[in-house]
DNA sequence: TCTGGGGTCCTAGGACCC
DNA sequence: TCTGGGGTCCTAGGACCC
């Protein structure tokens, strides 16, 4: 049978989000209606744009870029400071009323969300649901969405980013010539900057060029990689709606600085405050890490890792900030360090955890410390209770509330 | 020009084993 | 002297997404 999938994209989310807020408050300006976009902290170096208005669009401006760039293609544009708060708040607003119409829903990022309606239809047509999705999303929470019906989530995503905003467009598959094959290749999901050179210089400038070459060819090329893209450009995905809430592969923080450093003792008590927040949010998972790593990248933006895989597993604070600790040492070479990052990865449920005998009354201590530690940051917040003793590291990592 | 942060997945090369 | 092949595991790096 085949499936009735949805894919509900927030036009402009991150702006139109702020827009809506505001308007709540009080302002007396939309600022979807003029050059407006939303950017990272320029005077702490995360100046880039997140979301723009589509005037802003007019002028050139791209999700993305820094906001030095936008400001030299219009000079009058107002620029807005993110705040992941308000984002969560209208994500999960938008979330709940989708439930309303299946519990087959993935959210795929704070803005889109997949939903599989083939067994929730209830007689009604396919796209009656999409209209009065549209219309009750506008009506009741004040912003657009993007809506786009196919039969697999690949061509419901492609839909989606047709003509925008507060649209719904189908795209099944005796439609995928007219309306697909025409674009440009780098509009395929998952074709990106690096391989757009690579497909153009073999002729391929469109998704209908990718579509028509020789499935073998273009594996054979790109490997799996090449698999996947040339089913995407006829139009195959057989992937599910992953609607069960599915436990994550690795969990990390980094931070751009707001000045270059090349003090080790600096670094290092960085490295702890994002070593706290990893396994705050691992234990709050329930999960134990069996790999650790580091990442550093230069002011010259080069970016090195280094990893290692424990012979145990663990969600220790202590245990994990010793051994970053030492991957760091091992990593820096006495250079200006940008941004440093921590992960945990290869996750595994902490009811998997082998009982040890041999847990020493060390390990024993720390465990109970981090629980301590742990519901005092419940309690009276994440920056109140913190081992990284330094207000100016306090200061610049700041833990994002959690998706409900 | 000045370039975020959080993820997932894949690949290549080297170590090591039989 | 000059010398296998296959498999697994680990690490580093990079592509892509929003």
């Amino acid at each position: 049978m085949e499936r009735q999938i949805l894919h509900v994209d927030v036009n402009n989310a991150f702006l139109s989000w702020t827009a809506v807020e505001e308007l709540k408050n009080g302002a007396n300006i939309d600022i979807r209606t003029i050059p407006s976009i939303i950017g990272g902290d320029e005077e702490k170096r995360k100046g880039v744009v997140l979301a723009k208005s589509n005037i802003a669009k007019q002028f050139g401006i791209k999700t993305g870029e820094p906001i030095y760039f936008a400001r030299k293609k219009c000079p009058k544009i107002l620029v807005i400071n993110s705040n992941f708060g308000i984002y969560i708040k209208y994500s999960n607003k938008l979330y709940e009323l989708l439930s309303e119409y299946t519990n087959e829903i993935q959210r795929f990022s704070i803005d889109e969300c997949f939903m599989d309606l083939t067994h929730f239809l209830a007689g009604r047509k396919i796209m009656d649901i999409a209209q009065e999705i549209k219309y009750r999303v506008k009506k009741e929470l004040g912003f657009t969405v993007n809506i786009g019906i196919a039969h697999n989530k690949l061509l419901a995503k492609m839909a989606s980013d047709f003509e925008k905003p507060d649209k719904i467009h189908t795209l099944y598959e005796n439609e995928i010539e007219e309306k697909m094959w025409k674009l440009n290749i780098s509009d395929l999901f998952m074709v990106g900057r690096k391989n757009v050179p690579k497909l153009e210089k073999m002729g391929i400038k469109t998704i209908g060029d990718l579509a028509k070459k020789q499935e073998k060819d273009i594996h054979r090329i790109f490997g799996k990689y090449g698999k996947l893209i040339w089913e995407y450009a006829n139009g195959i995905d057989n992937s599910k709606v992953e609607y069960e809430k599915e436990k994550p592969k690795c969990i990390g923080n980094s931070i751009t600085l707001p000045h270059d450093e090349r003090n080790i003792e600096k670094i290092e008590e960085i490295l702890l405050a994002l070593t706290e927040q990893v396994t705050y949010r691992l234990r709050k998972q329930r999960m134990l890490a069996r790999v650790v790593g580091v990442t550093l990248k230069t002011s010259d933006f080069v970016v090195n890792s280094h990893q290692k895989k424990l012979n145990y597993l663990t969600d220790s604070t202590k245990i994990i900030y010793e051994e970053v600790k030492k991957l760091l040492i091992e990593l820096y070479k006495d250079e200006p360090i940008r941004l440093i990052g921590v992960k945990v990865e290869r996750l595994e449920d902490e009811k998997e955890k082998q009982i040890s005998l041999f847990e020493s009354k060390e390990q024993e201590k720390q465990g109970k410390l981090d629980k301590v530690i742990d519901e005092l940051k419940n309690k009276y917040g994440y920056n109140k209770v913190t081992r990284a003793g330094k207000m100016q590291v306090n200061n610049i990592i700041n833990l994002k509330e959690e998706k409900k």
